[in-house]
DNA sequence: ACCCAGGCGGGCG
DNA sequence: CGCCCGCATGGG
């Protein structure tokens, strides 16, 4: 394995690791090292303070994944200034300063959040964890990497359900379907957020909640805002005085409020509601 | 036993 | 159109 080191500034490798996204349904997170497989390589990641070290088969690779995958290009001071619009959103991002976005894989990301509708935290890594297990291919460490559209082409919809992932097996089996014949994820790379979600939606299984966690994690649209169950309690408790309200009227809000960094504002909201709640 | 989880599609009014 | 309900699985 070979070893480099790298200096961060406003990066939290815990924050941004374990707040929900994509990496945190399989990656392991022991002893505050983070460990996974991406492309048949290893990566290795530890913090320490400003400094992170970085271990693997292929270091030149894994430099450039541990940065595009943590957005350590992203402009923090200038997000947090945007953001920061009031107290409360003031202290979440004090909560967790350095919590970043991620930027994933499209169909990865695709796929980790089919499995999360209506589901938990836990069961989604079971079945994620599973997937990868039964679907992905293996690495020469014997590792396994997440499943690519084409490991799974040939996969019936009970072969998902082996996953646990139970009535989401036929949209899985439908995703695959769709994006091998009617859709190319990655040439939506280059569109812009509003056609990423429209042709997103085209995919049975796939909601604005889905399309926009997409849009933001697996294409790096910061503008985009998905409101899951979470969200909605916290921005009605905090700026809507407890009332129920439809998630279009909270949506636009969230967009007008933050704007371009909408998705930044949303992980701050998410992570803090999900660990503080009661306390607000 | 009942409720909930990073929602969504379909059917009914 | 909007509203509401079922949906698999696992844990509290």
């Amino acid at each position: 394995m070979e070893k480099t080191t790298l200096t961060v500034n406003d990066f939290n490798l815990k924050y941004s690791f374990e707040s929900g996204q994509p990496l945190s349904f399989y990656a392991d997170f022991l002893n505050n090292e983070l460990a996974y497989t991406a492309k048949n390589h290893i990566v290795n990641i530890k913090q320490e303070n400003n400094k992170i070290i970085l271990k693997s088969d292929d270091i030149i690779f894994a430099k450039k994944e541990l940065i595009s995958r943590f957005r350590l290009k992203d402009p923090m001071k200038t997000i947090y200034n945007e953001i920061s619009t009031d107290s409360f959103m003031a202290e979440s991002i004090s909560r967790y300063k350095g919590l970043h976005i991620t930027l994933n894989d499209p169909w990865e990301t695709l796929v980790v959040f089919i499995i999360s509708q209506n589901n938990n935290i836990r069961n989604i890594r079971n079945s994620v964890l599973k997937l990868i297990e039964l679907f992905g291919t293996e690495t020469e460490f014997k590792t396994k990497n997440f499943p690519a559209l084409n490991d799974l082409l040939n996969a019936k919809e009970n072969d998902f359900k082996k996953c646990s992932v139970g009535f989401r097996a036929k949209y899985l089996k439908n995703a695959v379907d769709y994006c091998t014949n009617n859709l190319d994820l990655y040439k939506l790379k280059q569109k812009d957020y509003e056609t990423i979600v429209q042709e997103l939606l085209q995919v049975n299984g796939v909601g604005n909640k889905i399309a926009d966690c997409v849009a933001l994690m697996g294409y790096g649209k910061l503008e985009a805002f998905p409101i899951d169950i979470w969200i909605k309690r916290i921005l009605e408790k905090i700026y809507f005085k407890g009332n129920k309200t439809d998630i279009k009227i909270l949506k636009s809000f969230a967009m007008q409020k933050w704007e371009k960094y909408a998705g930044y504002a949303q992980q701050y909201l998410y992570w803090n509601a999900r660990n503080n709640f009661n306390s607000y």
